[in-house]
DNA sequence: GGTTGACTCAAACATACGTTTGAACGCTAG
DNA sequence: CTAGCGTTCAAACGTATGTTTGAGTCAACC
């Protein structure tokens, strides 16, 4: 492990991000003007900079979404809403930070996420935390709803979300730019009132 | 094209089906008991193998889908609940079909579906006409709902259905078997609560 | 019986991939 | 000056991929 700074490290970081089709090592150092052996020696192997990378990326994130939930509850805020803000919110402005690839990298996320590989457990254990942080919080707004309703109705949003970040871009073509998710505050409230809802339906399934 | 039946064209429909993380051509015929060779020979390429797979898969769910929501309407039946129920019932059924592999072909749709290369759009281009269906008989039944707002919770629900049929298996194993996505009925009655309830959400976001 | 056509097969082809190697560079400290 | 260290580089290694080739098999048909 080097102590010393090196911008190749960082340009590789940058590559892989933008790497949207191209997750090769030959495109990504060719897109970073770096060497095909840089990747090795200063990430050990191709799993360890897409490790680095979802850290860099994920971990602001979930900081955020935690610090958010812990303003909730600080300005005695226990709505459903300013919860599904907390854990919404943060990721999605995460899509639209076009600057540093957002889009890209929600895309390469959810690639990583439905692909098969050992990757995927990456990405999932990165979020657990949260999402269990999460699933309490919720389930204090709501006493009423069965644990297990609770749950699944997480799942959903999850997904929701998760299809949003990593296929949102086609909400616009397929409605001829009429929707536009780079709007992130509508885009996020058009989340929360339809997850909000969600949440407080009466369940006409199993009663428990 | 033959005109000949050949059951290896159909042997290597099946074994690529259930190739999970083994997408590869020798994976695929060795476990198809095939020569390498042909594939290219019934089917041209690797690419055609798999728009015929996906052929053979969605269109009979998209069939079903629209003789579903045909049938809600012939009964006269024009909730919410019911076209919900259309559309979603069939996708989550085919999960299920263990028998022929349908978790396999689920978690296979996804893949394409998240990954940037040319079959996304023709899952894609499969999907769009149901879309448009359901969408405009979802306006039928909620003619107060702004269209862009009915747009919007169209697209969140087929991210959650997404998400259920790419990823289901994670909700059983993050809930140590709590949440169980084998049970389809039940499955189902959560997802259309959820959604049905999110449809009707009084919205807070922008009033058009 | 010979020919045609559908089908199978082993082998090779051309790329692409992640990784390793060993020599070179540039700098700073002794 | 030189020795050491972090870094870069071109080249190769081994393996995997999709595709093509050409010989081979077998049954049906004239």
């Amino acid at each position: 492990m080097s102590t010393t700074t090196c911008d190749t490290r960082g340009r590789l970081l940058d590559a892989a991000e933008r790497g949207i089709d191209a997750t090769s090592l030959r495109h990504i150092t060719a897109e970073a003007n770096a060497n095909l052996a840089s990747v090795n020696y200063h990430f050990g192997s191709k799993e360890e900079l897409i490790r680095k990378l979802f850290a860099r990326r994920i971990d602001p994130i979930n900081r955020e979404c935690l610090d958010q939930l812990a303003a909730c509850q600080a300005r005695g805020d226990t709505s459903l809403e300013c919860i599904l803000r907390a854990f919404l919110g943060p990721a999605l402005r995460l899509r639209l930070d076009a600057d540093h690839g957002g889009e890209h990298f929600t895309c390469l996320l959810g690639r990583l996420y439905s692909e098969p590989t050992e990757l995927r457990m990456v990405v999932i254990d990165e979020f657990k935390e949260v999402l269990a942080r999460f699933n309490s919080a919720l389930q204090r707004v709501l006493p009423d709803l069965a644990h297990e309703h609770l749950t699944w109705r997480f799942f959903v949003t999850v997904g929701s979300m998760a299809h949003l970040m990593s296929a949102g871009d086609l909400l616009n073509t397929l409605t001829q730019g009429r929707c536009d998710p780079s709007d992130v505050e509508a885009t996020l409230q058009h989340l929360i009132d339809f997850s909000a809802a969600g949440f407080r339906a009466t369940s006409r399934g199993d009663t428990p």
